[in-house]
RNA sequence: GCCGGUGUAGCUCAACUGGUAGAGCAACUGACUUGUAAUCAGUAGGUUGGGGGUUCAAGUCCUCUCGCCGGCACCA
C-alpha cells in the first residue's frame, strides 16, 4: 500500500508503508539526505526515523531551517548531559532546553563546577561525537518511565514524569549508554554535532522557583560549522568591548562606589552627554503639549498608603523616620502628579493635561540584580502622566506612540511592542481591567502594529504597552511604556467638571519614553560603542597644538568654539602630535583640529575627523559652520 | 536574596606548592619643540576591599562581611 504525500515544492510522492521521513529525504536527493537533521510532517517536527503513516505534507529540515537548527541544538544539550554523566556518574539531570544561539542543561552534582571544568566536559563531548552513537527514540509507558528513573535515582525526572498526562506518549532518547526523558525530536547520530563550545556555568533554581533547590546550569553554544561558531564568539567579544561599564570608565562618563551600591555618579563627561539627551527629549515633550513639573523625592508614608504603593511595592522602597513621622523615597512619580492634578478644580476643557518630570526615583533592587547602568537602585525616569477623558484615551495613546517613534528614530532604533495584561497581584475591578485592555488593543489594531501579548505582566494598577528597541548589536532592550490606569484616579478621587456640570473621573496614562534615562544612556554607549554622534559626544572637538608656539592660537580657537557652544578641549601639552592624536582617537572624539606653524600662516586649522581621517586645512569659520550643521542635523 | 567566581598602585595586570609586593600605562619632575594612533630619563605611588583567626611567617589558608562579575529569581 502506498501513501501519497505532498512536498514543499508542490509535487507529490508515493511512499511505501514502513518508509521513514529519512527515506523521503534520500529519495528527493542524496545531498538533501546528507544535510537532513529532522523532518516536518504537516506542522509537527519529527525525527528522520519517524515512519510516514498518513498523507499530508512532508518537509525535510536542515540546519538552514530554524526548526532544524533547534533540533540540532537540542541534541547538543543531550550531548552535554551525556558528557556530564560520564564525568560525574552521581549527577542528577534537570532539564536541557534550546535557547537563543545555543542550549543549556541543568544538573545537580555533588560538587560545584567552575569555568575551569568546562574544557574537560567539552572533551568528553568531543569523544561522544567521535563515537558517533545512533540516537534512538524509545516509547515507554508512564509506569515504565517512572520505574526507570526511580531506579536510576533521578528525582527531577520523576517529578517531570508525574506531571505528564497518562495518555500522551512518553519517549526516551537513547544514545550509547545514555538516555534522557525527552519529547524530541533529535538528530539521527551524535556524529552530526559540530562547532560547539561551553560558555559558562551558573546557579539556577529547579524550575525557576526560589523554594526549590539550586542546580548548576551549564551554558553552551553550537553552530552548523566552525566559521559560524567563530563569528558568534566574535560577536560576544564585540559586545564585551562595547560594555558600557568598560567604556564608561575609559571615557570617564560615570562611576560607582561601594558607599552607594547601584547608584551612579555622573562625571563631567557623562553629565554632558546626559544633558544633551535630556534637552533633546525635553524639547520634543514641550512641542507635544507637555508641561514640566517636579515633585518631592520623599513623601509621607500616608501618601504611599493611599496610592497603593505601600501595599504592593513596599519591599522595594527606602523608608525613613523624621520627627516620629514615616517617610519614603519615591519609587515612582505618579502620586506626586496626582496631587498636582488635584491642586485646583479641573474642567473638561483642560483635558488632556500632560505633566512630565525627569523624576529621580529610588528602588531597592536585590543586590544580585544590579548591573551597571542597566539595573540600578537610583535613577531618573522620563516620566509623564496624561489626565484624559475617556473619549481621549485612544488619541492620546496613539500620539504617545508617535512621540516614542520620533525619539527612537533619532538614534536609529527599531522598535516592537508587547501588550501586558492583568497580573495576579492587581488592584481594581475586573471590568475596568477588561475595558483598559480593550482600549489598548484597539489602538494597536488601528495602528496596524504587530504586537505580542504578555499574559499577567501588567502593572498592578493597569495594563500596559511596552516598547522594545533593538541596538546596533541586535540586542533587545525594554524602554518605553504606556500604561493605562483606572485605579489611581479612584484612589486619589480625581475629578474634573464635565460639560454637564457634573463631576467625572479622568483616566490616567503613565508613559515613559527612555524609561530610565540612566539605562537608556548605557544602551546608547553600547549602541554606539562609545563613538557618539557629534551632537551627543561629551567632547565634540579637540584642538591639538604642535608646539609651544602654537599655544596662543590654540587657545584663541578654543575660545571661539566655546563661544559657539561647541564642547571643546585643548591639548597643548609638550607631546608629539602622534601621541595627542592617538589619545583623542582612543577617546573617540569626533573632530580634531590640529594647529601648527602652517595653519597659523594660513590662518586656518587642519581637520581630522573620526572615521575619515585627515581632511586638510580650512578656515575656522568654514569648519565651524560644517560642525554646526552636523550637530543641527544630528548626524 | 540564591549559586558560583572574583577583589593587589588612578587604570590593565604579575607574584610556584604560605617566606614578607612588581611591571606597563597614567601622574609628577626634567630634557626634547614636536606634522596626524605611544620621545627619552628620573621620581613618587599599595595596612593586597574590610574585620577576625590559623601560623615562626598570610596577597596566598580558614571565617565573617562589603563590593564587583556571570547566571537564577525579581523587575511598575
Amino acid at each position: 500500500m502506498e501513501i501519497a504525500i505532498q512536498l514543499p515544492d508542490g509535487s507529490s510522492m508515493a511512499v511505501k508503508k514502513g518508509e521513514t521521513v529519512g527515506d523521503v529525504a534520500r529519495r528527493i536527493s542524496n545531498s538533501l539526505y546528507k544535510k537532513a537533521v529532522a523532518g516536518m510532517m504537516d506542522d509537527k517536527v519529527v525525527d528522520l526515523s519517524t515512519e510516514v503513516v498518513h498523507g499530508g505534507t512532508v518537509r525535510i529540515l536542515t540546519l538552514e531551517d530554524q526548526e532544524g537548527l533547534a533540533v540540532y541544538r537540542h541534541s547538543a544539550a543531550h550531548l552535554l548531559a551525556q558528557a556530564v554523566k560520564r564525568l560525574y556518574p552521581d549527577g542528577k539531570l534537570g532539564i536541557g532546553p534550546v535557547i537563543e544561539n545555543g542550549f543549556y542543561y541543568d544538573v545537580d552534582l555533588p560538587q560545584s563546577l567552575t569555568s575551569a571544568d568546562l574544557p574537560r566536559i567539552e572533551q568528553a563531548m568531543e569523544r561522544i561525537v567521535q563515537e558517533n552513537h545512533a540516537i534512538h527514540r524509545k516509547l515507554v509507558t508512564k509506569e515504565e518511565a517512572l520505574a526507570i528513573y526511580e531506579q536510576v535515582g533521578d528525582p527531577y525526572k520523576v517529578e517531570l514524569i508525574h506531571e505528564l498526562s497518562a495518555d500522551e506518549p512518553i519517549t526516551l532518547y537513547v544514545q550509547g549508554e545514555f538516555f534522557d526523558l525527552c519529547r524530541g525530536p533529535h538528530l539521527p547520530r551524535t556524529g552530526m554535532l559540530k562547532a560547539f563550545k561551553l560558555l559558562s556555568v551558573a546557579g539556577a533554581y529547579w524550575r525557576g522557583n526560589t523554594d526549590h533547590p539550586m542546580l548548576q546550569r551549564v551554558y553552551g553554544t553550537i553552530w552548523p560549522n566552525s566559521s559560524q561558531l567563530k563569528e558568534h564568539l566574535q560577536s560576544l567579544e564585540e559586545a564585551k568591548k562595547r560594555d558600557h561599564r568598560k567604556i564608561g570608565k575609559e571615557q570617564e562618563l560615570f562611576m560607582f562606589a561601594e558607599e552607594a551600591p547601584g547608584m551612579p555618579f555622573y562625571l563631567p563627561k557623562g553629565m554632558a552627554l546626559r544633558q544633551q539627551l535630556e534637552s533633546f527629549v525635553c524639547r520634543i515633550f514641550q512641542e507635544s503639549g507637555y508641561q514640566e513639573v517636579q515633585t518631592p523625592l520623599m513623601m509621607n508614608r500616608k501618601l504611599w498608603e493611599a496610592s497603593g504603593h505601600w501595599e504592593h511595592y513596599r519591599e522595594n522602597m527606602y523608608e525613613t523616620t523624621v520627627d516620629d513621622t514615616n517617610f519614603a523615597l519615591k519609587p515612582m512619580s505618579c502620586p506626586g502628579h496626582m496631587m498636582i492634578f488635584k491642586q485646583k478644580r479641573r474642567s473638561y476643557r483642560d483635558l488632556p493635561l500632560r505633566f512630565a518630570e525627569f523624576g529621580h526615583v529610588h528602588r531597592h533592587e536585590y543586590s544580585g540584580a544590579l548591573q551597571g547602568l542597566f539595573r540600578v537602585r537610583a535613577f531618573t525616569q522620563d516620566d509623564a502622566h496624561l489626565f484624559v477623558r475617556p473619549d481621549q484615551v485612544k488619541e492620546e495613546v496613539a500620539q504617545t506612540m508617535n512621540l516614542i517613534d520620533r525619539i527612537y528614530s533619532a538614534f536609529g532604533f527599531k522598535w516592537s511592542v508587547e501588550l501586558s495584561t492583568r497580573p495576579v497581584d492587581s488592584m481594581g475591578e475586573e471590568n475596568l481591567w477588561v475595558e483598559a485592555e480593550n482600549a489598548l488593543t484597539a489602538v494597536l489594531r488601528e495602528r496596524g502594529a504587530a504586537y505580542r501579548i504578555n499574559e499577567g505582566d501588567g502593572a498592578f494598577y493597569g495594563p500596559k504597552i511596552d516598547f522594545h528597541i533593538r541596538d546596533a548589536l541586535g540586542r533587545s532592550h525594554q524602554c518605553a511604556t504606556i500604561q493605562l490606569d483606572f485605579q489611581m484616579p479612584e484612589k486619589f478621587d480625581l475629578t474634573y467638571i464635565g460639560e454637564d456640570n457634573q463631576r467625572h473621573r479622568p483616566i490616567v496614562i503613565h508613559r515613559a519614553v527612555m524609561g530610565s534615562i540612566d539605562r537608556f544612556l548605557g544602551i546608547l554607549v553600547e549602541h554606539y560603542g562609545g563613538g557618539f554622534p557629534l551632537w551627543l559626544a561629551p567632547v565634540q572637538v579637540k584642538v591639538l597644538t604642535l608646539s609651544d608656539s602654537d599655544r596662543e592660537q590654540g587657545t584663541l580657537v578654543v575660545h571661539q568654539l566655546k563661544a559657539a557652544d561647541i564642547r571643546v578641549e585643548l591639548d597643548a601639552r609638550q607631546e608629539k602630535i602622534g601621541y595627542k592624536v592617538r589619545e583623542a582617537q582612543l577617546q573617540q572624539v569626533p573632530y580634531m583640529l590640529v594647529i601648527g606653524k602652517k595653519e597659523r600662516e594660513q590662518n586656518g586649522v587642519s581637520v581630522r575627523k573620526r572615521g575619515i581621517g585627515e581632511m586638510g586645512i580650512d578656515s575656522l569659520e568654514t569648519v565651524l559652520s560644517r560642525i554646526q550643521e552636523e550637530i543641527k542635523e544630528r548626524r
